[in-house]
Order: structure tokens, then C-alpha cells, then sequence
DNA sequence: CATAAACGTGAACCGTTATTCACACAAACG
DNA sequence: CGTTTGTGTGAATAACGGTTCACGTTTATG
């Protein structure tokens, strides 16, 4: 009996999840997410208080997976520039491979509630780069930036680089995917005075531009 | 008469822009608008078609004047470095001591008639700095980084770093907002491989740290 | 001045969705 | 087996906000 109203609860939440991981949050209507799930609406009711507290609990389990796989690449072993160069093309990679789902999870118009997951969800990003960018200053492989502000720059830049004037329905990002990941991996590392770049073709580590040439 | 039917379409528009300052496009309600202009909910649609039209019509007038004040610095005399620096000074600074409007502008959740005129707004954002980019690729005072994806990154990470992370309604921006300007203005710096940064303190310009210390 | 055309009005209308509720049914308990 | 408690139902409800419209008023035209 328990079990089964843990079942069912487990039935909403995937149920919703698909509708946003195919429409975004904007698809999951109450009675959408019942007709999915196989039950009657006013049984959502039953398990959870609101619309806006589903939405919270399907934008955290997908949100938190997401999150799990960069802070676990950030604490990996190896050299602050070798673990921003992971995390970074981590994240770009798979938003664009996702781009569905990273449009709901970084930037489709959503109500209150959500943006305030969002928010947090934001902050979290910016503080794995944070972790790895003060790490990279102590060990001298960047330069003494604002962490702060630049780990803020960077969770914004790469979501935005991606739907915002790159068009977000457009198919331009299947093509050149792979190419526009790697601009942005180097982005991140001159944005922190990284002493290296990534070849944009092979993928390999190649000294910085600017660290070789100095005025 | 005609100059009436003029007077009050101002008057409507006006109205709803104070509104949109205030409270953001979410304020803009069809009702508040005819009372704030002092007319008659059903006289907005002798002037405006719907709300999308009236909508759009005021973030363009807004958005416009915003752009103009960056392009017309982008085009002013001087290095590519100077240039972007006060682009870069002024989008920051701008949006630190308007944050209402810059909220309403680049991140309020709005619905898909406004996101698409802010799609335009981004985009245009990010053409003046990868004009800005390109011309200091060709000087040699940039490192030759990929133009179009940097200035989408640019174009995303200020305004993100000042709404997301940083509380976009708390007061933290009125007292460090200086301090967080320089710091974007930096973050932009290095981010396209210039020879200088700007002194966090002082505001003068000084060399950039990895042309200093190359590895 | 007569008439038409356009303007101004604001209460009513409508579509959209989240939420509720009265009822049917199943499970637990003595 | 009767009772109580919890669960499932889906049509009705409520709230919200954009849009309309039938009517009075003002402005233009001949």
C-alpha cells in the first residue's frame, strides 16, 4: 500500500519530466501531466501540495543530475587548468547535445518558483568554476582574476552563447557542435589567464596566444 | 486632432514604460497601463493592436536607446582596447545602476512575443562587440580568438553575472557596483587576449598579467 | 447645422489553467 | 462484517487578464 503511493508519485514525477524534457515547463500542464501519468488530475492533488512544488521536484532531480557530473569531473585529480577544460566542455557539450533540456533548465520564461531553482541552480554552476578558478590562482596557472565575478561570467556566458544569438531552435549547433564546444572551452580559459588553449580542430593543449606573444 | 490621437498614443506609451521600469514587463497589465495614462482600458486598442504590439513597441523604444548609446562609443575614435573597455564599462555600469530596466530587458521572464525582441536586442549586443573583436584581431591588440562565439559569450555574461549570482534585488550592486564593473570590464579584457587590464582601485590602465608572465 | 466618421468608455466576455470537491471505491482495523 | 480512513476521480469552480462591444461623445465634412 505504501508502496504503491510511492509508485504512483514516482509515475507523476517521470511522467512530468518527459513533458519538459520534450516541451519544456511551458508542456507541463496539470492535466497533462495526469493524462501521462495514467491518473486523474485531481490526483496530483494527492501528492503534491501545488503545480509550482511538482515543477520544483522535477527541476531538481533533472537539475542535481546535471550538477553531480561537473562538481565530479571538477574533483577529479589533475592540474586546475586540465579539470576547467573538462567541466567546461562538460557543460557546453551537453547542453548542446540537450539543448532541449538545457533551454528549460537555463532559459525558458518561466514563473517565480522556478526561477528561484534556477537561481540556485546558477549559483551552483558558478561555484564549481569558482572552486577551480581560485585553485588555479594558488597554483599560479591563472591569473589573479576576480573569482567570483568571473565564475558568475562564465555560468552566464556559456548558456547564453548557446541560445541566445545562436539560434535556439536552429540546427546550426548539430553541424557545428563540436567546433563551437571547443570556442567556448577557450573562452573560459583566456577569460582566467590560462597559460593554454585547445587546437580548434585536433582538441589538443597548445600554448596561449597571449602568454606568448606579451606586448 | 491628429496631434491628439498622437498626444495619447504617447501618453499610452509612456505609461507603459514607467510601468515596465517599475516592475518590469510582468507590470505592464493592459489595465494598470489605461489607468496610469488616464484612459479607458478599451482606448489601448484603438492605438495598439494587442498587448504583444504595445509591448514591443515599448522595449524597442527602450532597447534602442541602449543600443545606440554602446554603438555610438564603438564607433568613436581610438584603439579597439579603449573602445571595448567602454562598451564594456558602460553596458556594466549601465545595467548596475539600472537594474530594474536591465532586468526587465535581458532576463525578466517574459512571453514569446518579447523574447523575440529580445533575441534581436542580444544579438545586436553581440555584433558590436564582435565588430569591436574583429578590429583588434586585424591591429594585433587581441589574440585571434573566435569573434563571433567570444562576443555571444560577452553579449551573455553581464548581464547573467549582475541578475543570477549576484541577488538581482538585493543592494550588494549599490555599494561594490564600481568594484564589479571593473571586474566585467577585466573578465572582457582577458577574455579576448588584451595586452592590459584596468587597475580594480584606480581605474587606469595596466598591463595584462599573462602577457606579463608568460609561462 | 446635419450627418458621418472616429474616438472614448468600462463593464461584460472569454479562454486558459490551476485548484477544489462531492462522491465512489479500496484498504485497514476492531 | 461494519466502520473508518485514505485514495482516485473528473467535472465544476475560481482566478486571472486580455479582448470585445454597444453606447455616448467629440471631431471632421458638405
Amino acid at each position: 500500500m505504501v508502496s504503491r503511493v510511492a509508485e504512483n508519485r514516482r509515475k507523476i514525477l517521470n511522467a512530468a519530466r518527459e513533458l519538459v524534457l520534450e516541451g519544456g515547463f511551458a508542456a507541463a500542464q496539470m492535466s497533462a501531466v495526469a493524462a501521462r501519468a495514467g491518473v486523474a488530475t485531481g490526483s496530483l492533488y494527492r501528492y503534491f501540495k501545488s503545480k509550482d512544488e511538482l515543477c520544483r521536484q522535477v527541476f531538481r532531480e533533472v537539475s542535481s543530475r546535471e550538477m553531480n557530473l561537473l562538481a565530479n569531473i571538477a574533483e577529479k585529480p589533475g592540474t586546475a587548468t586540465q579539470r576547467l577544460i573538462e567541466v567546461a566542455d562538460n557543460f557546453a557539450g551537453r547542453a548542446v547535445r540537450g539543448r532541449r533540456l538545457a533551454f528549460a533548465l537555463l532559459s525558458e520564461p518561466v514563473d517565480v518558483a522556478l526561477a528561484e531553482e534556477r537561481r540556485r541552480f546558477r549559483r551552483t554552476h558558478a561555484s564549481i568554476f569558482q572552486g577551480l578558478i581560485e585553485e588555479g590562482i594558488a597554483t599560479g596557472e591563472f591569473d589573479n582574476v576576480d573569482a567570483e565575478i568571473t565564475a558568475a561570467c562564465i555560468a552566464g556566458a556559456i548558456p547564453t552563447a548557446l541560445v541566445g544569438p545562436l539560434a535556439p531552435d536552429s540546427d546550426v549547433l548539430d553541424a557545428r557542435g563540436d567546433e563551437v564546444v571547443k570556442s567556448l572551452v577557450n573562452f573560459v580559459l583566456k577569460s582566467v589567464g590560462a597559460k593554454y588553449q585547445i587546437d580548434r580542430t585536433t582538441g589538443h593543449t597548445i600554448p596561449n596566444q597571449t602568454a606568448i606573444h606579451p606586448a
